[in-house]
Order: C-alpha cells, then sequence, then structure tokens
DNA sequence: CAGTATGGTGACGGTTTAGTGACAGGGGAA
DNA sequence: TTCCCCTGTCACTAAACCGTCACCATACTG
C-alpha cells in the first residue's frame, strides 16, 4: 500500500490513474498542476511520483528537477508520463533522474507493473541473515526453519512471529507491539489473535523438541527465551 | 570493470557509448563492422556486447546467431540497439538471445543501468557449465536435460526456469524475482503465468521421476530443493 | 475461599492463495 | 498456406490459512 502522488493535469487521464492505483492496492493523491504537487510533497511524502511531462505552466522537468534538488524530496522514485515517440524528453527525463517512464497511451497494467517493478528496487528486501537460538534455526532466504536438524513447518504468519522474536529475543513484547511489527501497523484484528498464533507456533515447535521456548508474561505479553526459569 | 564490446559503425554514436562506459567504469572494446566484432569476439571474449542492429554489410541479427551458436561466446550477453519503435527487431532480436534492448536515442544513464542490470543478472550464473543437482542434469551448452539419463524435454521458458532454480537451489523466488530474472524486467506478465509454467515443469519433471524437486512457499514463491520436508 | 481477570485451546466459516485444465493467438517450420 | 508448438490468460477447483469465538484452565485479588 504505498501512497502515489499523480501528477496530471487531464482530468479524465487523472481520474484513469487513480481508479487503476486504488485497484492495485496503492493510495493515490491528486495534483492537476506543479503548485499542488510541490505542497503535496512536502505535506505527504509520497513513496512514488508519477509525473506528465506536459503540465501548464511550470513543465514536468521543472518539478523534476526541483525535486531531486530538495534533500527530503531526493529519495522519491519518479515515473514520467510522456507522449508516444516523444524520445527527447524521454532522455532528458532519465537524464534528470527519473526512474522510469510510460508511454501514452499506456494500458493501466503496463502503468502497474512498471510502478511495483521500481517500488521494489526502491526497497532493499528486508535483514536476510539466517538466525540461530538454541539449535533452533531460521532462514528467510530459504525460509526454512529446523530444530536440531529436523524441519519445522509454520504458516506464513508463524513464520513471521517466530522471525521477530528469534531477531528481538530475550524481550517481553506486548500483543500491540506484535500485532504492528508481524502483522503490520495499519491492519485491524484482535489482539487475541495474536494468542492463537502463539499457540500454533507453541504447537509447531513443541512437536520438534523446543518447549517453552516462547513464555507468557502475564498481564504484559510474549518473551522468546532460552533461559528456562 | 567489465570488458564490453561495441559494436557500433556510427562514429559518433560509438564515441558516445564508450565514453559512458569508462565514466562508469567499464572497458570499452570498440568494432565498427561485423569483422571486427567476431574477430575481437574470439580474440577478448568479452563480458557483454552492445549490438547495433543496423549494420553495414552483415546485420546484428546474424551476429548475434554466430554468437549464440558458437561454444565459446554462447554465454556472453547481448544488449541490442535499436531505432525507435522499431518493435519486430525488438522481438525478433530478444527471441535470438539478447538480453535486452535499448532504443535510440537513449540517455548515458538508461544505458548504464542497462549494462549494470544484465551484469548483475548474469553474475551468479556467469558459468555456462552444466549444472546437477540430485541425479538432474541441466547442460546450458547442449540446452539438454536429463534425469538420471533420461531425456527430460522442456520449452524453452521452461528450460531457463528450470536453469534459474537450479543455479539458485534452495533459495526461496518470489513470482515477480522469477519474472525479473527468467522473463526479463521489461516484460509484462501476470504473476499467475509463473504459476502455470512451474506447473509444465513440474509435469515433465515428474514423468522422469523427480517429484516434489520443486516446492511451493505459500504466501512467498517457489523453491528448488533437493531436501524433502 | 469465591470472584474476577487473563491466558490456553479447539473448532468453525470465510477468505486468500495455489493447482489445474482449457483455450485462443502468434510464430516458425514444412 | 497449413500445421504444430509454445505462450499467457482465464475460470474453476482445491487447499491452506486466518481471525474469531466460546469455553476451559489458571492465576491473582480481596
Amino acid at each position: 500500500m504505498a501512497r502515489i502522488l499523480v501528477v496530471e493535469d487531464e482530468p479524465s487521464i487523472q481520474e484513469l490513474i487513480s481508479v487503476t492505483l486504488t485497484r492495485t492496492g496503492h493510495d493515490p493523491l491528486r495534483a492537476p498542476d506543479a503548485e499542488t504537487a510541490l505542497r503535496l510533497l512536502q505535506a505527504e511524502l509520497p513513496d512514488l511520483v508519477l509525473l506528465d511531462w506536459m503540465l501548464p505552466g511550470q513543465s514536468g522537468i521543472d518539478l523534476a528537477r526541483r525535486l531531486r534538488g530538495d534533500e527530503r524530496t531526493r529519495g522519491v522514485p519518479i515515473i514520467m508520463l510522456t507522449a508516444r515517440g516523444d524520445e527527447q524528453s524521454k532522455v532528458t527525463g532519465l537524464e534528470t533522474g527519473a526512474d522510469d517512464y510510460v508511454t501514452k497511451p499506456f494500458s493501466p497494467r503496463e502503468l502497474a507493473a512498471r510502478i511495483k517493478a521500481v517500488l521494489r528496487r526502491q526497497k532493499p528486501q528486508a535483514t536476510e541473515d539466517p538466525v540461530e537460538i538454541d539449535g533452533l534455526r531460521l532462514d528467510p532466504a530459504t525460509h526454512r526453519v529446523t530444530a536440531r536438524g529436523a524441519a519445522v513447518v509454520l504458516g506464513p504468519t508463524e513464520f513471521r512471529l517466530l522471525h521477530f522474536f528469534m531477531t528481538h529475543a530475550e524481550r517481553v513484547h506486548s500483543r500491540a507491539q506484535l500485532l504492528d511489527s508481524v502483522w503490520g501497523d495499519h491492519v485491524f484484528v484482535e489482539e487475541r489473535t495474536v494468542d492463537v498464533h502463539i499457540r500454533r507456533l507453541r504447537g509447531a515447535l513443541e512437536a520438534s523438541g523446543h518447549d517453552a521456548l516462547i513464555q507468557t508474561v502475564r498481564g504484559s505479553g510474549y518473551r522468546l527465551s532460552c533461559q528456562k526459569d
């Protein structure tokens, strides 16, 4: 769910893009001109900018330059929209610092693919290093968990949960913190749901000989600990 | 520091490219025609070829074919330079074995980015050596796959897919990563298409006695693994 | 000791994700 | 040209997973 600033003066195209973005799970911010765009850029700091190259008044290239000149907005990737065959724009655009371009007319699918590609390129994946505690080993790269050699099968959520515990061991985490870190800060689920997943995780670990790895701290939350108490 | 053969007859463009390459830390070899190119290819075995599609005399596509036909040069990646909007060339070029294309006119930045991308993609599998895992053998040179001696017949896409899996075994790859690595960055296909090709690949492998070689990691992607779990 | 709050647990529907068969279009070969 | 292979997409099916609840067990309180 990325917030994407759409700088486009033609209302119908603006609408088309915004609908496409919403449908692909993004959050469009609309700007019909450079001024609005600049304001929204400062206020919202979007994750990506879709920039029409031909804007009334200040042109897209100027906007791109100012965007790249500002410390705060420098890192925001730009995808520019150009008319078909306007190769010159393409060149200057990429030189100004656009990350990709889409030529009009474009298909919603292409647009979505470009956005996805740019966002993916932008975000280096999380820590990929294997973690090992007390004979229990979790490897994000292979997505495998083993307990003293024996495979442990986990669902996606249990996997993330265990990963979080192993990278933050010995520390007590409230249900709210776990929801934030493992589920994501925007989802709304009951806190008790954590209990259920803890149970599932414990079940899988006990089947592999790891008892009491995850401890309950009554009134506070849960903790992963190798010290038995 | 990669050695890059630039096959381009127009001196000014040749110059532009060479300068760009030098500035981005590469080592350009210049060839104004196909003959020189072939000679340099044999003598220097560069890490990458930048190939103008429109050459005097022998055309770029012929050169690409000969390059792919020769044992020694088969593994060298090709980026082709095409005129704007020449969609047909793009398609035939990619099918002949080009790894990417850049349309003229291009920006130095774009060129550098493409080169980096291709080299990065190339690096882990720089070897065109045969790969063998768990009795399954894939030979890029002969384009053949055998399972304990018995031939396995695969379509082109399944072959590349399997090759990628075998050179990146045990690791989980998302559908997006597979599309990038096997299909190419600039191709727009549905992510579910990966599923279908996985299925076709599995079908071919199972017919040869290799069950469960390619595993599904729910929510994440696929993995080739010889460890059964 | 009863009363209350907190966590454990099993089960259940709905939703999401992957598997699968079919199909139309395109390209190359004959 | 026709034929055949390959490809990407779709619709449908199958399965895994998730969140929630109800109920039980345990711990704390006075």
